[in-house]
DNA sequence: AACGAAAGTCAACAGTCGTTGACAAAAATA
DNA sequence: TATTTTTGTCAACGACTGTTGACTTTCGTT
């Protein structure tokens, strides 16, 4: 229970980097061992295979801050959670971005998508409550992951250049419209 | 020039229906030739290798009609190119599920990056004008494709059972923010 | 110090990948 | 019909994939 735990967490930790930033099926065991400066036959033994090791990474996600916001601060702070850590520093550590670049993967696409619903979608519609919570909620994401999207995977150059205070500005105005009533 | 033509066609329509859908490096040459009922070798004889099939996809692309509307129904036709086609059936010849799909590829982010920036976002911002219309037009874009990305790669409940019309209502309502000139 | 369990190393496996070159069949040209 | 060009077929290549089993080294326990 102590030499081992070591490299476990070196494997988890350079997985959790590769995995998240360019997607599961692009990523090579070999890839992982290298950067951790392991050999490749220990993902099999203490994971159970390279899937084994992706999991290994979802495991410890931490729960969305926005979703134990009060009530006139969700917005600001799930706009501020996809605004602020989207600079090639912290994408290791950022669930969105992990949700990005895993969607299309065939293998992984799955799991990502009932992760959304379960972790994201889920909470914040029994969060909002109200008639038409649901759509509100699928709304408000559509409006966050699209703005992460044309920021960092498009890299559009109109929203390349702005301040993450800008960017949390402006994805407030649109989730206000967002999260409307209309009923 | 007759023979090797239709064959050709065959290796473009087969490709595109995979790699528009499941993403380039998600698609072996294999998969093609054996959807196309074609020999595996003639990808590399006719396209110089599956890159270039890739390319020869992307050749045939038709302008977004939206950009040629009048302004009073620019937001609506942009709303109904986002909203309608997103079905099973028409998503082999959909350019934003290609988009979609293929952002996260390592080969071929970058290429995909420039197409969005000199398709959609150049002539978008040209086409809107005025003060800040590049981030304007950026904002924009962040809506439709979040949308987009939210019914069907996420596949969100609260998004996937409404109908096109109603998709295309609520993406008006928020485009019509997004392109809210604040000066 | 001697034993046994744990941790790490190494080479090799079976499979898939994109691509190639030699070859056979077909069509067009003469 | 004979010849040349086009078109398609086949097997195999080297590189890479994830995974396995036998091996050596290291460590804790008796």
């Amino acid at each position: 229970m102590s030499k081992s735990t070591s490299t476990k967490a070196k494997l988890v930790a350079a997985a959790r980097e590769l995995f998240w930033t360019r997607g599961y099926s692009n990523v090579s065991v070999r890839d992982i061992t290298g950067k951790a400066g392991v050999d490749a036959a220990l993902v099999s033994r203490y994971f159970g295979g390279k899937q084994g090791l992706f999991e290994a990474t979802l495991a410890e996600i931490p729960p969305w801050d926005a979703l134990t916001a009060s009530s006139d601060e969700l917005l600001a702070k799930a706009a501020e959670s996809f605004a602020h850590p989207f600079d090639p520093e912290a994408d290791a550590t950022n669930v969105f971005t992990m949700l990005l670049a895993n969607v299309i993967d065939p293998e992984m696409g799955g799991m990502i998508r009932e992760l959304v619903q379960a972790k994201l979608a889920d909470p914040l519609t029994k969060r909002i409550d109200g008639p038409g919570a649901r759509e509100r909620a699928a709304l408000l994401l559509s409006v966050l992951f699209g703005v992460a999207l044309m920021r960092k995977n498009f890299q559009l150059e109109g929203l390349a250049g702005k301040s993450p205070e800008q960017l949390q500005a402006e994805i407030i105005r649109l989730g206000r419209v967002a999260l409307e009533c209309r009923d």
